[in-house]
DNA sequence: CGAGTAATTGAGTAAGGTCAATTCTTGTGG
DNA sequence: CCACAAGAATTGACCTTACTCAATTACTCG
């Protein structure tokens, strides 16, 4: 039988390699990760607040989010993770978790061992950095949610991530006609964008009317992009979406 | 005469055993790097958005804010860095920044070519590993800012950076009597908690009256503990301040 | 078809923002 | 030592955004 990882984690090391520069070696490296698949239902926290963790979680398929919570339980999702994301590299390093990982819609999973990842990473320098860099694009994704959390309203902050999720989407080329998969409902919506239900649903209503976008039938259609993203004061670069964008020490 | 750069750079040292067990010879790697000296003035950015940087900065006294704007302006607050931290330890992977850093107060910091931190990182495993943790951590603290931002009115938010501060500035060993340095105006804690500062003016009242805390002369002292860490909902686990804290891959 | 979830809409409320005036600090120069 | 200017803190009055509560209308899936 064919290895059947190199198709799953061929995603994962695109990713990586939209960032940094690998040698043919650290590739292998990266797609000889070993993993075990799952299917996680929606609602269902795979990686729990609070426990220790051996492994780090590749979506594969679906969307999975970040969720912390205040102690009475009001949960808000700090990261959105599609195909190809780690959506808990840094485990490897703080593997005593703050966060829970859930599924916002049905999704697949590969887990991979911290071990393994460790190994490569002190193998190979570069492949260390490389998980690193991705991390600090974490870090920096969130950082720009929090300027949307602090300093913008409702209506920006809608259209914020919905530009922010175009340029993702069509990075892992799931962009067609202006339309993208967007499978949050407004409820989870809310959770991301510190808002209600009620008024998120408003504020889609107001983009719909505004002829910047609709969503329906997990799907969102960018019907004047230039509008969109003026409405949203969005600027791309906080995504590193092109290896271009920067030139390390490491060259 | 005595090298001064062990002086200076022992606090960054104590914040990375803090969260990673390092050799002897992985911790005079660490003292061993060289640095430049600088005195940065108030209201002026010493690391500019969208320039390409080719070092850190570790904060030596003073206090660092990492900024984010929006494009019409408004200003964001998404970190805070107290002496010891490294406000920038991420550049070394991310050199284009997509942020600002500013000191809050006169401030004094070490900058840290970033070819030197790359160099004993491709050396010592475990120091990449440390660098990469300590990342990790800003992320988490940055996940829970987000989280309060999101979730948390606003009495709620400006209690929660007191516990916070309260936390950091005690790792340093610069609590005494209750009493921590907090070198903030209105308009600047208001940058940070994503509040116009008449509000945090009102607030800072509120938690006055409340018999929880006062911030007077650049000092805020904590009046009742227990009842400041109830208003502000805070769990401290996310600061990662002990290293007992986790047990990661590497041991 | 019916149950359960998600979306939508309206009416009233409250948290936080805006604007503007006043007071307090702090540093400077005479 | 005092007068003054500039910035910071404080307070009040009023307004706007987003929340709350509640009812109604779609969807989706056995």
């Amino acid at each position: 039988v064919v290895d059947p990882g190199q198709s799953i984690l061929k995603p994962f090391l695109a990713r990586l390699l939209l960032r940094s520069l690998l040698t043919p070696r650290e590739r292998q490296a990266v797609l000889d990760l070993p993993f075990d698949i799952r299917q996680v239902t929606v609602h269902v926290d795979f990686v729990r607040l609070g426990e220790t963790t051996d492994h780090s979680c590749l979506v594969v398929d679906g969307l999975v989010g970040r969720f912390e919570q205040t102690r009475k339980g009001e949960r808000q999702i700090t990261a959105l993770h599609i195909p190809g994301d780690m959506a808990d590299l840094h485990s490897v390093v703080l593997p005593k978790t703050s966060w829970a990982l859930q599924a916002l819609t049905a999704s697949t999973i590969a887990t991979i061992p911290h071990s393994a990842l460790v190994r490569d990473a002190d193998r190979f320098p570069a492949l260390s950095r490389a998980f690193w860099r991705d991390c600090a694009v974490d870090a920096s994704i969130l950082a720009v949610g929090a300027v949307n959390l602090g300093r913008r309203d409702a209506k920006a902050r809608v259209a914020h991530l919905l530009c922010e999720l175009r340029y993702r989407y069509a990075a892992i080329g799931e962009l067609k006609d202006d339309c993208l998969p967007f499978r949050l409902n407004q409820t989870q919506l809310g959770d991301v964008l510190g808002l209600t239900p009620v008024h998120v649903n408003r504020m889609l209503r107001a983009l719909r009317e505004a002829g910047l976008a609709t969503v329906i039938n997990q799907q969102a259609q960018i019907l004047d992009w230039a509008g969109l993203q003026s409405a949203a004061d969005f600027d791309p670069r906080y995504l590193h979406l092109m290896r271009e964008d920067w030139l390390g020490a490491d060259g």
